[in-house]
RNA sequence: GGGCGGUUAGCUCAGCUGGUUAGAGCGAUUCCCUUACAAGGAAUAGGCCGGCGGUUCGAGUCCGUCACCGCCCA
């Protein structure tokens, strides 16, 4: 093995080899015995990434977290299936290719509608690759070979099925609303799809003229109205102020003049009317505003729609027509203050809506469109969650979920677009509407109708994508031809049928993972269609993690240049180093700041076990270890030493790896992810490293045969089950060091189908304990070693006395190698007052006093300070302690563990001060 | 306007249902190329856990309130 682990000699031959063994299928993982066929599988649906171009970190932790869960879960036994894909992504894919095609000057319009999608699909088929090429560089276990694209021929049908049962269930409907628009896209977009922003305009106040009543010379001609969007005065069909304003009562019922146009207007009384915001009286365009809209179908009044589809005016706008929206406005305005109606402007900060794949502003807009009535699939939506069939992790994103379920409006699924999937609609020459599959069904419905052939029509739209999303989890394993299937034949609960279809094996999914950002956009979106077709929720759990930031805290873009290309990170610091960076680096649903400094760290993590295996399989004699059968072919294991020849260091280590290993375990099945690498970290490297190895050293090396080869054993045990522990964050180097494992038998190649390691929680308190004690006072005479600049490799002599001296008796080889002592000169003494060989510095730790002859170097001084400062230290925590063991209602109401151990610890401080004291005595004398 | 999150060491962040003297990584200081690893080892410094009030035997953790930062919805 080399020195430094070079993820780029592994990551791609052991990924190669993973996916050729079949070891992501589940058919594969039940036939070679990993998995129970019994057991409830594990399913994920991975978030289908969009064909617009190449990966980003978003992926990169989705791609982290979804591959541990499954990596942890198919090490569990249970069936896993992890089924990728990609999405077609309609105006965002529509849009990079028309941007393409602007560099050549040449518009969609230019190509036609089969051209150009000819072109989308180029486009597709081009990422498409890019983008499964670096899924499989980010380690994904999931199963290729059900790799679905939303617009490919199963999900096609599951879309028009879809969509058809709605409309036939009467919960899809198309209808002239007011929708947002987005004129640069030319296409209506959802609620969702409308990015609302804080924008610097103006608030432009106005004289509304009024027309005079009976002739008579009123005592006004006009009312002042303000509005941020002056252009579309030239829609007004109305003039509303507050019924209980009393400055505009007498305004109620009269009427007023669209400026320039001269068109007559009511004034209305609406209560939605706010009469402290600008004058108080509201100029109302029912055809541009939602709020207006409203105002308008109260009131009826006419609904005047002055633009077009580019957001130029329409001949509704008079003089005006053929003008962009923004300089209708500047004219229009011009021309009011030329006509002496302008009473001011100020600046005014306002949410202006954009359209959140092209950032341009929004226009409300009277269109006809198709939607989805979402009430009654939001109230089965709802349920789902209140009553836990779904859970979401973290919790409070189930307020979020039901505020927005509870206020659902309209799905508008219709979109101006040619790529995705056409509505499956057929007008006749009546506009009569047939829902079909295909055209010639569309046909029979119609001459069955009209009794005799007739000339249909496709609708000319296509649907939104998170339609064909919002399907996902059982359109991808199957839906609705299984469904069908299950149905002819007959129960659907017969063995046959198990066996035969996906989506009756691995329907529900066990959760659905992605960014709390598409809660609504998607997961929201199939709790609600899943529920509606196949009468199941889609997913037990949703587990939403944060967004990944830029270092600085802004959002990652290319246009802010600050985004880092996940492929590049993982080129320079390994995959393992990537992932468990984003698994460690934050708590779910809490954004984190990737810094490079992290994963360059992880990335010495992944170095720093490889060198453990090193130096654990350097010393390793492969005659004498074996990775033994225990309970079958995918839980070998190397053979512990017999319990007597263990010693503190190898008890201490192995009840270590058992807290660890049910912590871990405890903390995955929790969801807490992170929590669960940063203990694997620790154990591994402070205690694993750093202690274990250390104090296996001498026994390794000594004279004692049999000492060396149970910690040797130790050694590869601790190694190997570890391993598995780590193997979910960072399967690589894992799978690499596995390699290298002596006495391997054959059907245990692969850790990645080796057994999870099933927490036995067998502490052993003592070893701890004791062990725990030895690093006190080796971390204490290191101290002083450092403090009194002894060189490094000098070994000094040391007296152990003190009523826990036997320890020290015990362990004198641990003491001597992790704290340097010269062995021929290190005594153990009952009595404390065990050195009276000149001038020592003396340590209180772990219950022992400890005394380093440093003869010559020792500074009485500095010592009679440092033990003082030790002193004052011990006085303080024995009040504390004393302190709350004397409060009578703490004795009464803490648990008696809590108070035990208080008094326990106020036992070993008053020996501490014992001999503390006792130190600071000898040195006076 | 409604809701949510954050505020812990110089920086980036952990800290699960309240219970030892609050942790990690990076950075800083001192020392060491000791036969796994300098992408390493040893030691050290650094924190009224945002402010105030409360509940409790006990609060970084629970409640109220305020401040600042960020996000979502309208």
């Amino acid at each position: 093995m080399p020195t430094v682990y070079e993820p780029q000699q592994w990551e791609e031959k052991l990924y190669e080899w993973w996916e050729s063994q079949g070891f992501f299928r589940p058919e594969q993982q039940i036939e070679s015995g990993l998995a129970d066929p019994d057991a409830p599988p594990f399913v994920i649906s991975m978030p289908p990434p969009n064909v617009t171009g190449a990966l980003h970190l978003g992926h990169a932790i989705t791609s982290a977290v979804e591959d541990m869960l499954i990596r942890y879960n198919r090490m569990a036994g249970r069936p896993t299936l992890w089924v990728p894909g990609t999405d077609h992504a309609g105006i965002a894919t529509q849009n990079v290719v028309e941007r393409k095609l602007a560099e050549t000057d040449t518009t969609r319009h230019d190509l036609g509608r089969e051209r150009f999608l000819h072109e989308v699909w180029a486009w597709k088929d081009e990422y498409h690759g890019q983008i499964s090429g670096q899924q499989r560089r980010m380690g994904i276990s999931c199963d290729w070979s059900r790799e679905r694209f939303t617009l490919d021929d199963g999900l096609s049908d599951a879309v028009l099925e879809a969509f058809i049962r709605l409309y036939n269930d009467d919960l899809i409907y198309r209808g002239n609303y007011l929708v947002n628009w987005c004129p640069r896209c030319e296409s209506a977009i959802s609620d969702l799809e409308v990015e609302h922003e804080p924008l610097d305009g103006k608030l432009y106040t106005f004289r509304y003229p009024l027309r005079a009543s009976n002739g008579d010379a009123s005592s006004t001609d006009h009312v002042e109205v303000s509005t941020t969007r002056p252009e579309t005065i030239l829609g007004d069909t109305a003039v509303a102020v507050h019924p209980e304003d009393e400055r505009y009562a007498h305004l109620i019922g009269s009427t007023a003049l669209v400026p320039i146009l001269e068109r007559e207007i009511p004034v209305i009384a609406d209560e939605h009317v706010d009469p402290q915001f600008g004058t108080g009286a509201l100029k109302v365009t029912p055809g541009h505003d939602p709020n207006d809209y409203l105002i308008g179908q109260r009131h009826n009044l006419p609904f005047v729609n002055i633009t077009n589809e580019d957001a130029t005016l329409n001949a509704a706008a008079g003089p005006y027509a053929g003008l962009d929206r923004f300089e209708a406005r500047e004219k229009l305005w011009q021309d009011m203050d030329a006509a002496g109606l302008v009473v001011g402007e100020k600046p005014h900060v306002h949410e202006v809506g954009h359209c959140q794949r092209c950032h341009t502003i929004v226009e409300p807009l009277l269109s006809t469109q198709w939607f989805v009535k979402t009430k009654p699939l939001a109230e089965a939506a709802i349920a789902a969650v209140k009553d836990g069939r779904i859970k979401i992790v973290p919790e409070r994103f189930e307020r979020n979920y039901y505020h927005w379920m509870e206020n659902i409006r309209d799905w508008c699924i219709s979109r101006q677009l040619w790529w995705g999937h056409r509505i499956p609609i057929w007008y006749g020459p009546d506009g009569h509407q047939f829902a079909a599959h295909s055209q010639s069904e569309a046909l029979e419905q119609a001459i069955q109708f009209y009794g005799q052939t007739a000339e249909l029509q496709q609708d000319e739209d296509v649907l939104d994508t998170w339609f064909s999303s919002a399907l996902w989890p059982f359109s991808t394993l199957g839906w609705p031809q299984s469904e069908e299937h299950e149905a002819s034949n007959g129960s659907g609960n017969s063995r046959a049928s198990l066996l035969s279809s996906d989506l009756a094996r691995f329907y529900p999914t066990s959760v659905l993972e992605t960014g709390y950002d598409i809660l609504f956009f998607w997961v929201a979106r199939m709790i609600m269609m899943g529920l509606y077709f196949t009468g199941k929720v889609p997913f037990h759990y949703v587990y939403l993690h944060g967004l990944v930031r830029a270092e600085d805290g802004r959002k990652m873009s290319k246009s802010l240049g600050n985004a880092l290309d996940p492929l590049d990170l993982i080129a320079a610091y390994g995959n393992d180093a990537l992932r468990f960076t984003l698994l460690t680096g934050s708590t779910p649903g809490n954004d984190m700041k990737l810094s490079v400094s992290r994963i360059e760290a992880n990335r010495n993590f992944a170095n720093k076990i490889w060198n453990a295996a090193r130096f654990v399989l350097m010393n390793l004699e492969a005659d004498e270890v074996s990775l033994d059968n225990m309970d079958g072919p995918h839980t070998v294991t190397y053979a512990l030493p017999p319990q007597d020849a263990q010693t503190l260091a190898d008890r201490w280590i192995l009840s270590r790896l058992n807290t660890v290993q049910s912590h871990v375990t405890q903390l995955i099945e929790n969801w807490q992810l992170g929590e669960a690498g940063r203990q694997l970290y620790e154990f591994l490297w402070s205690e694993y490293c750093d202690w274990y190895i250390e104090a296996a050293k001498p026994r390794l090396y000594g004279a004692d045969p049999e000492a060396a080869a149970a910690t040797r054993q130790v050694l590869a045990y601790t190694l190997e089950q570890s391993l598995r522990l780590l193997h979910p964050f960072m399967p690589y180097v894992t799978e690499a060091i596995w390699s290298h494992l002596p006495a391997v038998p054959a059907h245990a190649e692969a850790l990645m189908t080796q057994r999870w390691a099933a927490p036995a929680d067998s502490r052993d308190a003592t070893a701890e304990d004791d062990f725990g004690r030895i690093q006190e006072i080796v971390r204490a005479i290191r101290n002083a070693r450092a403090e009194y600049n002894v060189e490094p490799g000098r070994r000094i002599a040391a007296v152990f006395a003190g009523s826990g001296h036997a320890l020290a008796q015990d362990n004198l080889g641990l003491f001597t190698t992790l704290a340097r002592l010269d062995e021929s000169q290190v005594t153990v003494e009952a009595s404390p007052n065990g050195a009276d060989s000149g001038p020592s510095v003396q340590l209180s730790a772990g219950g022992i006093t400890t005394y380093l002859p440093l003869a010559g170097m020792v500074d009485l001084d500095a010592e009679r300070n440092r033990l003082q400062k030790e002193l004052d230290n011990v006085d303080n925590q024995i009040n504390r302690t004393t302190g709350l063991l004397d409060n009578e209602n703490f004795i009464a109401k803490a648990p008696e563990q809590v108070v035990q151990r208080e008094r326990d610890k106020l036992e070993d401080l008053k020996a501490q001060r014992d001999q503390v004291t006792a130190s600071l005595e000898q040195l006076e004398s």
